[in-house]
DNA sequence: CCTTCATTTCCATAAAATTTGAAATGTCCT
DNA sequence: AGGACATTTCAAATTTTATGGAAATGAAGG
């Protein structure tokens, strides 16, 4: 994962309701939730939670489908990851803290 | 964790200068490195990284210490670790995605 | 083709974040 | 006390982000 990318997936998340969206996507897993239900459940505008899921949209934290006249959002746990991935990356000055086992974990976790 | 507190941590992390400054703060270990060192290390003004510095610092991701003239700074690596748990949280619906011993694994990792 | 429904796009406005030079603060040394 | 040094705080301009009503788009059904 390259920097900027880390840096918007980062900036979707680090917003109060696009935060509560993409744990609401998290919990909801694979059949994911239509545009409205999600606008229902957090009590938010359409255009504002438009806005907001156009921004995980385009970090690629979420997966957009269309099914007949709604549009499902499902969150993209690989990307997730990568994300989780890259800031354990490195830590600790490459002496090895953490157990080899963990990035193969995270890897599979959710995959 | 809390998710006002996640809000800021993330926030703290999604912003180009800032992330660079908490991985070569990650990267640089026990140490840690003096503010001045970073500023020359990233090429950024002094106002304009102790601007950066604060946030980090708010959010609990690094830690501050007075060295003689010197403030040197040192990430915080249980903050990570509690921000990582918390997006993994409740992951998939509650289904078990993940093995049990991620959590174990993740508390430990860099402490 | 027309209506209804789900969602997005547009737009204007309001709020928040970023940037930096200059000034202030705090520390050390003589 | 006085001067040099490291860093922060202040202030003001610029840029970015968030908000939500109204209009536009796209899909389904009669």
């Amino acid at each position: 994962m390259q920097p900027g990318a880390v840096v918007t997936c980062l900036s979707a998340l680090a917003q109060e309701h696009r935060l509560a969206v993409f744990r609401l996507l998290v919990q909801s897993g694979e059949p994911g939730m239509a545009a409205g239900q999600i606008a229902e459940a957090l009590g938010l505008p359409n255009s504002s939670l438009s806005f907001h899921l156009a921004q995980l949209h385009r970090a690629g934290l979420i997966a957009q489908e269309r099914q007949s006249r709604s549009l499902i959002y499902r969150a993209d746990y690989s990307a997730m990851n990568a994300l989780l991935a890259y800031l354990t990356e490195n830590c600790c000055g490459g002496a090895p803290c953490a157990p080899a086992s963990v990035d193969a974990t995270m890897t599979e976790l959710c995959a």
